[in-house]
RNA sequence: GGACAGUUUCCCGAGUGGCCAAAGGGAGCAGACUGUAAAUCUGCCGUCUCCGACUUCGGUGGUUCGAAUCCACCACUGUCCA
Protein backbone atom coordinates (compact mmCIF):
# COMPACT_ATOMS: atom_id res chain seq x y z
CA UNK A 1 0.00 0.00 0.00
CA UNK A 2 1.24 3.28 -0.92
CA UNK A 3 2.05 6.10 1.92
CA UNK A 4 -0.73 8.07 3.11
CA UNK A 5 -1.40 11.18 1.73
CA UNK A 6 -2.86 13.11 4.45
CA UNK A 7 -0.79 16.26 4.57
CA UNK A 8 -0.34 18.22 7.83
CA UNK A 9 -0.56 22.07 7.74
CA UNK A 10 2.08 23.09 10.31
CA UNK A 11 1.09 26.50 9.96
CA UNK A 12 -2.04 25.46 11.63
CA UNK A 13 -0.06 25.69 14.94
CA UNK A 14 2.42 28.32 16.16
CA UNK A 15 5.61 27.70 18.62
CA UNK A 16 3.66 28.44 22.16
CA UNK A 17 1.84 24.79 21.40
CA UNK A 18 -1.32 27.09 20.74
CA UNK A 19 -3.76 25.98 18.46
CA UNK A 20 -4.50 27.64 15.31
CA UNK A 21 -8.03 26.29 14.55
CA UNK A 22 -10.28 27.38 11.42
CA UNK A 23 -13.25 29.07 13.15
CA UNK A 24 -15.32 28.85 9.97
CA UNK A 25 -15.03 25.18 9.85
CA UNK A 26 -19.39 24.86 10.29
CA UNK A 27 -19.80 27.22 7.50
CA UNK A 28 -17.19 25.13 5.29
CA UNK A 29 -18.93 21.86 6.08
CA UNK A 30 -22.74 22.96 5.58
CA UNK A 31 -21.92 24.41 2.47
CA UNK A 32 -19.96 21.57 1.26
CA UNK A 33 -23.31 19.47 1.94
CA UNK A 34 -22.03 17.24 4.87
CA UNK A 35 -24.61 18.68 7.22
CA UNK A 36 -27.86 17.19 8.24
CA UNK A 37 -28.69 16.91 11.27
CA UNK A 38 -26.81 18.24 14.37
CA UNK A 39 -28.07 18.20 17.88
CA UNK A 40 -27.85 22.08 18.53
CA UNK A 41 -26.98 23.95 15.44
CA UNK A 42 -25.99 27.06 17.35
CA UNK A 43 -24.24 25.53 20.17
CA UNK A 44 -21.85 23.99 18.20
CA UNK A 45 -21.38 26.38 15.41
CA UNK A 46 -20.45 29.08 18.46
CA UNK A 47 -18.16 26.39 19.81
CA UNK A 48 -16.25 25.52 16.48
CA UNK A 49 -16.25 29.63 15.96
CA UNK A 50 -14.72 30.08 18.89
CA UNK A 51 -10.98 29.31 17.75
CA UNK A 52 -10.91 26.72 20.86
CA UNK A 53 -9.57 22.83 20.04
CA UNK A 54 -12.37 20.93 20.37
CA UNK A 55 -11.90 16.59 20.30
CA UNK A 56 -14.58 15.25 18.41
CA UNK A 57 -14.94 11.16 17.31
CA UNK A 58 -16.25 8.69 14.55
CA UNK A 59 -17.41 5.13 15.34
CA UNK A 60 -16.67 2.78 12.72
CA UNK A 61 -17.70 -1.03 12.81
CA UNK A 62 -15.91 -3.48 11.54
CA UNK A 63 -18.59 -5.21 9.79
CA UNK A 64 -16.69 -5.81 6.34
CA UNK A 65 -13.33 -6.29 5.89
CA UNK A 66 -13.06 -2.83 3.91
CA UNK A 67 -14.87 0.21 3.65
CA UNK A 68 -17.47 1.87 1.37
CA UNK A 69 -18.55 4.90 0.38
CA UNK A 70 -20.81 5.39 2.83
CA UNK A 71 -17.89 5.27 5.69
CA UNK A 72 -16.01 7.47 2.91
CA UNK A 73 -18.65 10.01 3.37
CA UNK A 74 -18.07 10.41 7.31
CA UNK A 75 -14.43 9.96 6.58
CA UNK A 76 -14.10 13.23 4.69
CA UNK A 77 -15.76 14.76 7.45
CA UNK A 78 -13.61 13.61 9.45
CA UNK A 79 -10.75 14.84 7.71
CA UNK A 80 -12.37 18.21 7.21
CA UNK A 81 -12.39 18.47 10.67
CA UNK A 82 -9.00 17.52 11.88
CA UNK A 83 -7.63 20.22 9.25
CA UNK A 84 -9.57 22.52 10.85
CA UNK A 85 -7.38 22.10 13.86
CA UNK A 86 -9.45 19.60 15.86
CA UNK A 87 -8.40 16.53 17.14
CA UNK A 88 -9.90 13.94 16.16
CA UNK A 89 -10.44 9.99 17.43
CA UNK A 90 -11.78 7.41 15.19
CA UNK A 91 -13.15 4.08 17.09
CA UNK A 92 -13.10 1.15 15.54
CA UNK A 93 -15.95 -0.63 16.96
CA UNK A 94 -14.87 -4.12 17.88
CA UNK A 95 -17.04 -4.69 20.23
CA UNK A 96 -20.37 -3.15 19.00
CA UNK A 97 -19.17 -5.22 15.52
CA UNK A 98 -19.90 -8.03 17.61
CA UNK A 99 -23.82 -7.01 18.68
CA UNK A 100 -24.40 -5.20 15.08
CA UNK A 101 -26.18 -1.89 14.91
CA UNK A 102 -30.06 -2.44 13.88
CA UNK A 103 -30.33 1.06 12.44
CA UNK A 104 -31.83 1.68 9.21
CA UNK A 105 -31.88 -2.28 9.03
CA UNK A 106 -35.22 -4.44 7.78
CA UNK A 107 -33.30 -7.57 8.68
CA UNK A 108 -31.38 -8.58 11.84
CA UNK A 109 -27.69 -8.27 10.97
CA UNK A 110 -25.40 -11.63 10.44
CA UNK A 111 -23.67 -12.17 13.77
CA UNK A 112 -20.15 -12.33 13.26
CA UNK A 113 -17.34 -14.48 14.52
CA UNK A 114 -15.25 -13.01 16.87
CA UNK A 115 -12.34 -13.47 13.94
CA UNK A 116 -14.35 -12.06 11.44
CA UNK A 117 -13.91 -9.23 13.67
CA UNK A 118 -10.84 -9.18 14.64
CA UNK A 119 -9.70 -9.85 11.05
CA UNK A 120 -11.97 -6.47 9.96
CA UNK A 121 -10.77 -4.55 12.86
CA UNK A 122 -7.00 -4.82 11.18
CA UNK A 123 -8.03 -4.00 7.54
CA UNK A 124 -10.62 -1.21 8.76
CA UNK A 125 -7.80 0.33 10.64
CA UNK A 126 -5.57 0.36 7.80
CA UNK A 127 -7.78 1.81 4.93
CA UNK A 128 -9.19 4.16 7.80
CA UNK A 129 -5.39 5.91 7.50
CA UNK A 130 -6.11 7.09 4.09
CA UNK A 131 -8.50 9.53 5.77
CA UNK A 132 -6.57 10.10 8.83
CA UNK A 133 -3.93 12.27 10.27
CA UNK A 134 -2.21 10.17 13.01
CA UNK A 135 1.20 12.37 12.50
CA UNK A 136 1.64 15.47 13.84
CA UNK A 137 0.72 17.67 16.57
CA UNK A 138 -3.01 16.96 16.89
CA UNK A 139 -2.57 13.26 15.51
CA UNK A 140 -5.92 11.57 15.51
CA UNK A 141 -5.92 8.88 17.77
CA UNK A 142 -7.56 5.16 16.65
CA UNK A 143 -8.79 3.33 19.46
CA UNK A 144 -11.11 0.05 19.65
CA UNK A 145 -14.29 0.02 21.68
CA UNK A 146 -13.82 -3.48 23.25
CA UNK A 147 -10.70 -2.02 25.45
CA UNK A 148 -13.26 -0.25 27.18
CA UNK A 149 -16.40 -2.51 26.80
CA UNK A 150 -15.38 -5.53 27.23
CA UNK A 151 -14.08 -5.33 30.35
CA UNK A 152 -17.52 -4.94 31.46
CA UNK A 153 -19.65 -7.54 33.02
CA UNK A 154 -23.36 -8.14 31.60
CA UNK A 155 -24.44 -6.91 35.11
CA UNK A 156 -22.14 -4.07 35.94
CA UNK A 157 -23.40 -2.81 31.94
CA UNK A 158 -26.63 -3.56 33.24
CA UNK A 159 -26.83 -1.70 36.41
CA UNK A 160 -24.34 1.21 35.47
CA UNK A 161 -25.31 1.83 31.91
CA UNK A 162 -28.73 0.26 30.91
CA UNK A 163 -30.52 2.20 33.80
CA UNK A 164 -30.09 5.14 31.91
CA UNK A 165 -32.16 3.58 29.15
CA UNK A 166 -35.72 3.75 28.56
CA UNK A 167 -37.24 1.04 26.04
CA UNK A 168 -40.13 3.08 25.04
CA UNK A 169 -37.69 5.69 23.64
CA UNK A 170 -35.72 3.49 21.95
CA UNK A 171 -38.30 2.09 20.37
CA UNK A 172 -39.73 5.47 19.05
CA UNK A 173 -36.39 6.08 17.85
CA UNK A 174 -36.53 6.08 14.29
CA UNK A 175 -33.51 3.66 13.75
CA UNK A 176 -35.29 0.43 15.24
CA UNK A 177 -38.29 1.45 13.00
CA UNK A 178 -37.87 -1.13 10.37
CA UNK A 179 -36.88 -4.00 12.76
CA UNK A 180 -40.25 -2.72 15.10
CA UNK A 181 -42.50 -2.36 11.55
CA UNK A 182 -40.83 -6.26 11.07
CA UNK A 183 -41.69 -7.41 14.67
CA UNK A 184 -38.65 -8.90 14.87
CA UNK A 185 -36.27 -6.97 16.72
CA UNK A 186 -34.30 -8.85 19.09
CA UNK A 187 -32.70 -7.68 22.68
CA UNK A 188 -29.31 -8.44 21.30
CA UNK A 189 -30.16 -5.28 18.76
CA UNK A 190 -31.43 -3.25 21.82
CA UNK A 191 -28.14 -3.57 23.40
CA UNK A 192 -26.73 -2.04 20.66
CA UNK A 193 -27.59 1.93 21.36
CA UNK A 194 -26.43 1.30 25.17
CA UNK A 195 -23.30 0.20 23.47
CA UNK A 196 -22.35 2.71 21.16
CA UNK A 197 -23.81 5.72 23.77
CA UNK A 198 -21.31 4.16 26.40
CA UNK A 199 -18.68 5.20 23.79
CA UNK A 200 -19.26 8.40 24.02
CA UNK A 201 -19.54 9.01 27.40
CA UNK A 202 -16.44 7.26 27.82
CA UNK A 203 -14.66 9.42 25.03
CA UNK A 204 -16.13 12.75 27.03
CA UNK A 205 -14.90 11.34 30.37
CA UNK A 206 -11.42 9.64 28.94
CA UNK A 207 -10.57 12.59 26.17
CA UNK A 208 -13.13 15.05 26.79
CA UNK A 209 -14.59 14.01 23.12
CA UNK A 210 -17.65 16.57 22.85
CA UNK A 211 -18.79 16.44 19.38
CA UNK A 212 -19.88 13.26 17.25
CA UNK A 213 -20.04 12.67 14.34
CA UNK A 214 -21.30 10.14 11.65
CA UNK A 215 -23.87 9.01 8.95
CA UNK A 216 -27.59 10.32 9.13
CA UNK A 217 -28.66 6.89 10.58
CA UNK A 218 -26.57 7.09 13.37
CA UNK A 219 -28.64 10.01 15.08
CA UNK A 220 -30.75 7.51 17.21
CA UNK A 221 -27.40 6.56 18.98
CA UNK A 222 -25.15 9.88 18.49
CA UNK A 223 -28.55 11.46 20.65
CA UNK A 224 -28.08 8.54 23.38
CA UNK A 225 -24.98 8.81 23.69
CA UNK A 226 -25.31 12.84 24.00
CA UNK A 227 -28.11 12.15 26.74
CA UNK A 228 -25.78 9.03 28.61
CA UNK A 229 -22.73 11.46 28.91
CA UNK A 230 -25.59 13.89 30.87
CA UNK A 231 -26.87 11.30 33.19
CA UNK A 232 -23.50 9.68 33.88
CA UNK A 233 -22.44 13.25 34.72
CA UNK A 234 -24.76 13.94 36.83
CA UNK A 235 -25.09 10.10 38.43
CA UNK A 236 -21.47 10.70 39.37
CA UNK A 237 -21.84 14.21 41.10
CA UNK A 238 -19.05 15.54 37.91
CA UNK A 239 -22.08 18.01 36.93
CA UNK A 240 -21.34 18.63 33.76
CA UNK A 241 -20.41 22.14 32.73
CA UNK A 242 -23.04 23.83 30.74
CA UNK A 243 -20.48 24.71 28.00
CA UNK A 244 -19.27 21.51 28.35
CA UNK A 245 -22.55 20.24 26.37
CA UNK A 246 -21.92 17.57 23.84
CA UNK A 247 -22.73 18.11 20.30
CA UNK A 248 -24.18 15.52 17.88
CA UNK A 249 -23.52 15.81 13.84
CA UNK A 250 -24.99 13.74 11.12
CA UNK A 251 -24.11 13.63 7.23
CA UNK A 252 -27.16 13.21 4.97
CA UNK A 253 -27.20 9.89 2.73
CA UNK A 254 -25.33 9.86 0.02
CA UNK A 255 -28.48 9.85 -2.83
CA UNK A 256 -28.19 10.40 -6.62
CA UNK A 257 -30.55 12.71 -8.04
CA UNK A 258 -33.10 9.77 -8.37
CA UNK A 259 -33.15 9.55 -4.63
CA UNK A 260 -31.23 5.78 -4.90
CA UNK A 261 -28.27 5.10 -2.95
CA UNK A 262 -25.26 5.32 -4.19
CA UNK A 263 -21.84 3.46 -4.12
CA UNK A 264 -23.32 0.21 -5.67
CA UNK A 265 -21.66 -1.40 -8.86
CA UNK A 266 -22.70 -4.32 -11.17
CA UNK A 267 -20.47 -6.00 -8.70
CA UNK A 268 -21.89 -4.97 -5.58
CA UNK A 269 -20.33 -2.28 -2.97
CA UNK A 270 -18.02 0.14 -4.38
CA UNK A 271 -15.26 -0.54 -1.88
CA UNK A 272 -11.94 1.93 -0.95
CA UNK A 273 -9.85 -1.56 -0.83
CA UNK A 274 -7.81 -2.00 -4.39
CA UNK A 275 -8.25 -5.71 -3.85
CA UNK A 276 -12.08 -5.52 -4.12
CA UNK A 277 -12.71 -2.61 -6.31
CA UNK A 278 -9.71 -1.91 -8.85
CA UNK A 279 -8.45 1.46 -9.13
CA UNK A 280 -9.71 1.55 -12.70
CA UNK A 281 -13.27 0.13 -11.66
CA UNK A 282 -13.24 2.86 -9.40
CA UNK A 283 -12.47 5.66 -10.99
CA UNK A 284 -14.97 4.74 -13.58
CA UNK A 285 -17.56 4.56 -10.97
CA UNK A 286 -17.23 7.65 -10.47
CA UNK A 287 -16.93 8.72 -14.25
CA UNK A 288 -19.61 6.95 -15.15
CA UNK A 289 -22.05 9.30 -12.46
CA UNK A 290 -25.29 10.84 -13.49
CA UNK A 291 -24.10 14.58 -14.61
CA UNK A 292 -26.63 15.51 -12.01
CA UNK A 293 -24.40 14.41 -9.41
CA UNK A 294 -20.87 15.70 -10.55
CA UNK A 295 -21.67 19.21 -8.25
CA UNK A 296 -22.54 17.49 -4.88
CA UNK A 297 -19.52 14.93 -5.41
CA UNK A 298 -16.78 17.72 -6.14
CA UNK A 299 -18.14 19.27 -2.95
CA UNK A 300 -18.11 16.51 -0.92
CA UNK A 301 -15.05 14.21 -1.53
CA UNK A 302 -12.42 17.15 -3.27
CA UNK A 303 -10.84 19.87 -2.06
CA UNK A 304 -11.88 21.80 -4.81
CA UNK A 305 -13.06 25.44 -4.09
CA UNK A 306 -16.52 26.06 -4.21
CA UNK A 307 -16.38 28.71 -6.63
CA UNK A 308 -14.46 26.75 -8.67
CA UNK A 309 -16.91 24.07 -8.96
CA UNK A 310 -19.99 25.77 -9.34
CA UNK A 311 -17.79 27.46 -12.70
CA UNK A 312 -16.82 23.93 -14.26
CA UNK A 313 -20.14 22.23 -13.80
CA UNK A 314 -21.54 25.29 -15.47
CA UNK A 315 -19.17 25.56 -18.03
CA UNK A 316 -17.81 22.28 -18.85
CA UNK A 317 -19.64 19.05 -17.46
CA UNK A 318 -17.49 17.00 -18.72
CA UNK A 319 -14.59 18.83 -17.76
CA UNK A 320 -15.95 18.67 -14.20
CA UNK A 321 -16.78 15.19 -14.04
CA UNK A 322 -13.42 14.44 -15.20
CA UNK A 323 -11.70 16.31 -12.62
CA UNK A 324 -14.81 14.78 -9.94
CA UNK A 325 -13.32 11.51 -10.47
CA UNK A 326 -9.64 12.21 -10.73
CA UNK A 327 -9.45 13.70 -7.95
CA UNK A 328 -11.52 11.19 -5.45
CA UNK A 329 -9.51 8.36 -7.11
CA UNK A 330 -5.90 10.44 -6.14
CA UNK A 331 -7.42 10.94 -2.74
CA UNK A 332 -8.24 7.21 -2.03
CA UNK A 333 -5.52 5.85 -3.98
CA UNK A 334 -2.88 8.36 -4.24
CA UNK A 335 -1.34 10.12 -7.23
CA UNK A 336 0.36 7.80 -8.92
CA UNK A 337 -2.75 5.36 -9.49
CA UNK A 338 -4.91 8.50 -10.30
CA UNK A 339 -2.46 8.72 -12.86
CA UNK A 340 -2.14 5.48 -13.94
CA UNK A 341 -5.68 5.31 -14.63
CA UNK A 342 -5.60 8.18 -16.44
CA UNK A 343 -3.90 7.01 -19.06
CA UNK A 344 -5.04 4.15 -19.56
CA UNK A 345 -8.25 5.39 -20.22
CA UNK A 346 -6.81 7.79 -23.08
CA UNK A 347 -5.88 5.19 -24.72
CA UNK A 348 -9.23 3.14 -24.24
CA UNK A 349 -11.05 5.72 -24.99
CA UNK A 350 -9.47 8.23 -26.55
CA UNK A 351 -8.72 5.35 -29.39
CA UNK A 352 -5.35 5.09 -28.97
CA UNK A 353 -3.84 1.93 -27.14
CA UNK A 354 -3.73 1.87 -24.19
CA UNK A 355 -3.63 -1.61 -23.53
CA UNK A 356 -0.52 -1.88 -22.66
CA UNK A 357 0.23 0.27 -19.23
CA UNK A 358 -3.71 0.25 -18.41
CA UNK A 359 -4.35 -1.01 -14.81
CA UNK A 360 -6.94 -3.55 -15.78
CA UNK A 361 -7.45 -7.02 -14.29
CA UNK A 362 -5.52 -9.24 -16.17
CA UNK A 363 -5.82 -12.85 -17.28
CA UNK A 364 -3.24 -15.23 -18.69
CA UNK A 365 -3.97 -18.12 -20.97
CA UNK A 366 -1.44 -20.96 -21.88
CA UNK A 367 -0.41 -21.54 -24.95
CA UNK A 368 -1.12 -19.36 -27.71
CA UNK A 369 -4.94 -20.22 -29.34
CA UNK A 370 -7.85 -20.02 -26.97
CA UNK A 371 -12.01 -20.22 -28.61
CA UNK A 372 -13.43 -16.56 -27.73
CA UNK A 373 -16.16 -18.23 -25.57
CA UNK A 374 -14.21 -19.92 -23.48
CA UNK A 375 -11.69 -17.18 -23.33
CA UNK A 376 -14.32 -14.50 -22.36
CA UNK A 377 -16.00 -16.96 -20.04
CA UNK A 378 -12.81 -17.74 -18.53
CA UNK A 379 -11.54 -14.66 -17.95
CA UNK A 380 -14.92 -13.81 -15.93
CA UNK A 381 -15.32 -10.99 -17.32
CA UNK A 382 -18.80 -12.53 -18.51
CA UNK A 383 -20.53 -14.76 -16.46
CA UNK A 384 -21.20 -17.77 -18.22
CA UNK A 385 -21.04 -19.08 -21.67
CA UNK A 386 -24.29 -18.80 -22.57
CA UNK A 387 -24.28 -15.31 -21.90
CA UNK A 388 -20.91 -15.39 -23.91
CA UNK A 389 -22.98 -16.42 -26.95
CA UNK A 390 -25.42 -14.21 -26.77
CA UNK A 391 -23.10 -10.80 -26.52
CA UNK A 392 -21.85 -12.60 -29.76
CA UNK A 393 -24.87 -12.49 -31.03
CA UNK A 394 -26.18 -8.88 -29.96
CA UNK A 395 -22.83 -7.69 -31.25
CA UNK A 396 -21.24 -6.78 -27.52
CA UNK A 397 -17.78 -8.56 -27.84
CA UNK A 398 -14.60 -7.19 -29.15
CA UNK A 399 -10.93 -8.44 -28.99
CA UNK A 400 -8.02 -5.87 -29.69
CA UNK A 401 -10.70 -3.84 -31.72
CA UNK A 402 -12.18 -6.61 -34.02
CA UNK A 403 -15.39 -7.26 -33.53
CA UNK A 404 -16.45 -11.16 -32.78
CA UNK A 405 -18.69 -12.50 -35.56
CA UNK A 406 -18.75 -15.87 -34.80
CA UNK A 407 -18.67 -18.40 -31.54
CA UNK A 408 -16.26 -20.09 -33.61
CA UNK A 409 -13.85 -17.86 -33.38
CA UNK A 410 -10.35 -18.76 -32.29
CA UNK A 411 -7.84 -16.26 -30.61
CA UNK A 412 -4.29 -16.54 -31.40
CA UNK A 413 -1.43 -15.08 -29.81
CA UNK A 414 -0.60 -11.70 -32.20
CA UNK A 415 2.92 -11.80 -33.26
CA UNK A 416 4.19 -8.40 -31.86
CA UNK A 417 2.52 -8.70 -28.69
CA UNK A 418 1.97 -11.09 -25.91
CA UNK A 419 -1.51 -9.80 -24.84
CA UNK A 420 -4.87 -8.77 -26.38
CA UNK A 421 -7.70 -6.75 -25.35
CA UNK A 422 -10.90 -7.90 -24.64
CA UNK A 423 -13.82 -5.40 -24.23
CA UNK A 424 -17.47 -6.14 -23.79
CA UNK A 425 -19.80 -3.47 -24.64
CA UNK A 426 -18.27 -0.04 -24.66
CA UNK A 427 -16.44 0.07 -21.10
CA UNK A 428 -15.82 -2.90 -20.05
CA UNK A 429 -12.18 -4.11 -20.45
CA UNK A 430 -9.92 -7.15 -19.91
CA UNK A 431 -6.27 -7.90 -20.63
CA UNK A 432 -5.16 -11.34 -21.67
CA UNK A 433 -1.76 -12.55 -21.76
CA UNK A 434 -0.12 -15.52 -23.56
CA UNK A 435 2.11 -17.10 -21.38
CA UNK A 436 3.66 -20.44 -22.42
C1' G B 1 -44.67 -23.62 25.44
C1' G B 2 -49.54 -23.37 22.18
C1' A B 3 -52.36 -21.88 17.54
C1' C B 4 -51.71 -20.04 12.71
C1' A B 5 -49.07 -18.04 8.34
C1' G B 6 -44.96 -18.05 5.23
C1' U B 7 -40.00 -19.78 2.77
C1' U B 8 -40.12 -19.22 -5.57
C1' U B 9 -34.80 -17.82 -10.10
C1' C B 10 -30.10 -11.00 -8.10
C1' C B 11 -34.49 -8.22 -5.42
C1' C B 12 -39.91 -7.68 -5.14
C1' G B 13 -43.66 -10.90 -6.48
C1' A B 14 -47.32 -14.39 -9.43
C1' G B 15 -47.86 -19.49 -9.72
C1' U B 16 -52.34 -24.97 -5.73
C1' G B 17 -50.70 -31.70 -10.10
C1' G B 18 -48.99 -31.80 -16.56
C1' C B 19 -49.64 -26.09 -21.24
C1' C B 20 -43.36 -24.10 -15.80
C1' A B 21 -37.00 -22.60 -16.58
C1' A B 22 -41.65 -20.77 -13.99
C1' A B 23 -46.34 -14.29 -15.21
C1' G B 24 -45.27 -9.16 -14.00
C1' G B 25 -42.09 -5.36 -12.10
C1' G B 26 -37.24 -3.66 -10.55
C1' A B 27 -32.13 -4.15 -11.07
C1' G B 28 -28.58 -5.74 -14.65
C1' C B 29 -26.41 -6.70 -19.67
C1' A B 30 -26.08 -5.73 -25.08
C1' G B 31 -27.53 -2.83 -29.60
C1' A B 32 -29.17 2.12 -31.76
C1' C B 33 -28.80 7.39 -30.46
C1' U B 34 -24.98 10.19 -27.48
C1' G B 35 -20.56 12.74 -24.24
C1' U B 36 -17.51 6.45 -21.11
C1' A B 37 -23.87 11.09 -19.01
C1' A B 38 -29.34 11.30 -18.91
C1' A B 39 -33.80 10.26 -21.60
C1' U B 40 -35.79 7.11 -25.42
C1' C B 41 -36.39 2.75 -28.59
C1' U B 42 -34.96 -2.65 -29.47
C1' G B 43 -33.13 -7.34 -27.81
C1' C B 44 -31.39 -10.42 -23.77
C1' C B 45 -31.65 -11.87 -18.76
C1' G B 46 -30.84 -20.71 -14.94
C1' U B 47 -26.71 -23.88 -17.01
C1' C B 48 -24.65 -26.63 -20.94
C1' U B 49 -21.61 -30.10 -25.72
C1' C B 50 -27.76 -24.54 -27.14
C1' C B 51 -32.95 -25.88 -32.80
C1' G B 52 -31.80 -30.45 -27.93
C1' A B 53 -30.34 -31.75 -22.95
C1' C B 54 -29.70 -30.86 -17.84
C1' U B 55 -30.41 -28.57 -12.88
C1' U B 56 -33.63 -25.01 -9.89
C1' C B 57 -38.92 -23.12 -6.52
C1' G B 58 -36.06 -23.65 2.37
C1' G B 59 -34.13 -29.17 3.62
C1' U B 60 -35.10 -34.51 3.67
C1' G B 61 -38.21 -38.43 2.53
C1' G B 62 -43.02 -39.98 0.36
C1' U B 63 -47.69 -40.18 -2.92
C1' U B 64 -48.15 -40.04 -8.41
C1' C B 65 -47.12 -42.04 -15.14
C1' G B 66 -45.96 -36.83 -13.76
C1' A B 67 -44.89 -32.07 -8.10
C1' A B 68 -42.77 -25.31 -7.26
C1' U B 69 -47.80 -27.12 -6.63
C1' C B 70 -50.33 -33.00 -2.53
C1' C B 71 -48.49 -35.69 2.30
C1' A B 72 -44.82 -36.35 6.52
C1' C B 73 -40.88 -34.72 9.24
C1' C B 74 -37.06 -30.99 10.02
C1' A B 75 -35.05 -25.89 9.74
C1' C B 76 -35.76 -20.81 9.53
C1' U B 77 -38.95 -16.28 9.49
C1' G B 78 -43.30 -13.80 11.02
C1' U B 79 -48.40 -13.20 13.52
C1' C B 80 -51.52 -14.08 17.63
C1' C B 81 -52.00 -16.44 22.59
C1' A B 82 -49.29 -17.80 27.26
Amino acid sequence: MKKTSVKVDSKKNDVQGRHTVDTKIFEVLQSRGYVYQCTDSEGLQKRLASGERLTFYLGIDPTADSLHIGHFFALMMFRHLQRAGHKGILVIGGATAMVGDPSGKSDLRKVLTADMVAKNIAEVGEIAKKFVDTVGDNAAVIVDNSEWLAKYSYIDFMREIGVHFNVAKMLAADAYAKRLAGGGLTFLEMGYMPMQAFDFAHLHKAYGCVLQIGGSDQWGNIVAGTNLARKRGLAEGVETKQQEDLFGLTSPLLLNKDGNKMGKTEKGALWVARDKTSVYDFYQYFYNIDDADVGMLLRLFTDVPLSEIETVCKQDILKAKKLMAYEITKLVHGVEDADKVLQAVAGLFGGGDGGENAPLSAFAVKGGKIGVVDLFFESGLVASKGEVRRLIEQNGLVVDGQKVASIQMMVTRPKDKNFVLLKKGKKNYMKVEFVD
